[in-house]
Formats: structure tokens, sequence, C-alpha cells
DNA sequence: ATCTTTTAGTTCATTGGTGAAATGTTTTCT
DNA sequence: AGAAAACATTTCACCAATGAACTAAAAGAT
């Protein structure tokens, strides 16, 4: 990504003239969505690129820190589909990667025999316990100069964008 | 994606039992920051899901929006990339398909001939008017129960986000 | 108890975006 | 004038993600 504030700066720019020519357009709550893709891609271009070395991508970082932040280190594919937003198709592939690499290990469920266990390995617990902490510095100088107030409300207000998105989405059935 | 709310709870959860196990973590901002990411990609998923009946992915669609939301409805591929955050040879791509449909027109530029001069054409515009105020309703639920102040506030704390990721982007070079 | 439907996961073929390198122009620098 | 830089395109190789078809196991129906 170039520059973030020149792309914001285009973007109001942009909106602006476009409410001049379709004024019906929410135009506060348009620049509000642009700007949390264009944060939020921001953000994730930054964290493939951190994983990058560590030859993850973010699909298979979070397969490993939701197996990693389990009390019992272990799910299902279909969990992690699930929690991944990922296809089912890919959870395999991003298991047999991760399996390949000896970072978790995969075996018949014994309660439902559809099911697979996939469980978290030794050396997929050290590969997280290596990412994460070259990852705080960045994490925290993203949030200089938030106040805690700043903090407690852009979580109340991400929150509150996130339930009505599941509202929107349980209406569209 | 399956449902936000339930991945924000499992987030919340994973996050607080990593930090047990890693306390130096940052954990409201870590928290703050898996927040940024499920809600923006959500949100582009959403996005790309009204645009497929268009035949158009993100990428298409912000490249027609920033023609469209130009004064006189031209840039170049360059400028283009920068703002799309896409690579040169994607818009290449991109131009090409949007070309083939009509939407666009490509010539050579005038005062600098190395450049290519992108222009959106009336069916483009045409097009642009037609996908937007079907996107209006939505874009106002979004925000439903966001006072004023809240989406003074909201804005207010994604630019200033987005104005540490370019620091640290500066920083890193 | 058997037959059907549903659920879970995998396989295979394909699509679509991405990155690197080479090319052709045009402009800028010296 | 000649070297270097900038802009865009093309080609190629690659990887991630998707969809359709398939297998196995469990749940439900008759």
């Amino acid at each position: 990504m170039a520059n973030l504030t020149k792309c914001i700066n285009m973007m109001d720019e942009g909106i602006g003239r476009v409410s001049m020519v379709i004024p019906q357009m929410p135009s506060t709550e348009a620049r509000l969505s642009r700007l949390m893709l264009m944060v939020g891609s921001s953000l994730e271009e930054d964290l493939e690129a951190k994983l990058k070395p560590h030859n993850l991508n973010h699909s298979d970082f979070l397969t490993l820190m939701i197996l990693y932040s389990r009390p019992d280190g272990h799910s299902t594919p279909g969990e992690l589909c699930e929690f991944t937003s990922q296809g089912a198709t890919n959870m395999t592939r991003i298991a047999n990667a991760l399996v390949e690499r000896g970072l978790i290990t995969r075996r018949a469920g014994e309660a439902d025999r559809r099911c697979v266990l996939i469980h978290i390995t030794a050396a997929g617990r050290r590969l997280v316990q290596k990412i994460l902490p070259p990852l705080f510095p960045r994490i925290g100088a993203m949030f200089a100069g938030f106040s805690e107030a700043d903090k407690r409300h852009l979580s109340r207000l991400l929150r509150k964008l996130a339930h009505n998105l599941d509202q929107l989405s349980k209406e569209a059935v």
C-alpha cells in the first residue's frame, strides 16, 4: 500500500464529489466503511508481511493461533473453517501443509468418526511463541497516542459494527 | 464468514488465554487489531458479494470509482496502482478487462507520452450509477444505532490509526 | 432393520491474483 | 548526445482459493 493518509485524502475528496452528483448517498457512512476497508486491508498486508519470513500466511497463522489458544490445543477442520472463514477445501490444504511441517497432527475423532481431530504439536507451540513477541512492539506502536478511553471507544464501536453486520446477514437469508 | 459475533467471542477468550502464557503481550491492542481485521474482512466479503452480480471484484470497482469520482474522469495506471494498492501487472489486467467491457478507454498521454490515460466512458458512469444506490440501505444499516458522536469518534480513531500505520511503514525503510 | 438424508472431510481440476524479469518507449539528468 | 530513470506492458511461473464430484460415517425416516 502506498501511503494510507494520501489514499484517505483522495477518498474523502472523491466521496465529496460523488455526493454532489448522487445526493442520496449516505456520505458519512460511506466514508466510514471505506476507512474500515482501507485500514483493515493495510493491517492485513502488514501482518502477512510479518508472517512471510516464517512461510505462513494469514490463514495458516490464524489456524495455528486458534489451536494454540485452546485449553487443550485441539479442534476440528469444520470448526476451524468457521472461525477462519475458510472453505472446507482450503482448510484441508492448510492442514496438509501444517501437518507436513510437523506443526499439527491429524487423527480420526473417537466419538464421531466422521470428524477429524487436529492437535497443535510442541513444534507448533514453539513456532507461535517465536512469532508472537516480535509482533508486540508494532502492535503497541499502532495505537500510539490512543488514550485508554480511545481504545475502549474503538473497541465498543467495532463490536457494535460487527453486531450490525451479523444482523444484516441474518436478514439477508 | 460464519457469525462475526461468535468469532469475536472466541477471539476474546483466545487472547485471554494466550496472555496468561505470554504476559508481555499487549492484549488490549491485540484485541483491537484482531477486531479491525475481522470487521474489515467481513466488510470486504460483503462488498465483493454485492459486486459479483455485476462481474466486478473489489479492485475493478475501486478503479472504476476512482475514475468516476475524478472531476474529469481520468487517471493513469500508475496513479490507480497507488490508490488501489495493486501491482502494475494487476492494473494492466484490470484495465484490459474494463476496456474489453467498454467501461473505460485507454490512450497515450499527451504531455508525457510514457503515461497512458485512462478515461471512464459513459457506459462506465452508467454502471457506477446503477451499482451504487442499491448499496446505500446496507451502508446505512451498518451504522444503525451509531450516534453522530459515535461516527465522529470512529472516524477520528480510524484516521489516527491510519496515521500511525503510515509512520510505522516510513520508519521501516 | 433398512433405506434415505445429512454431515464431515477429501480429491481433483480450474480460476484468479501475484511477483519477478524482460521489453519497448519516453523523459530526465549530466 | 548518451546514460539513467520512469512508465507501462508482456510473459511466465506460482500459489492460494474455489467449485464440483466423491467417500465415509452418523442421524433420521419408514
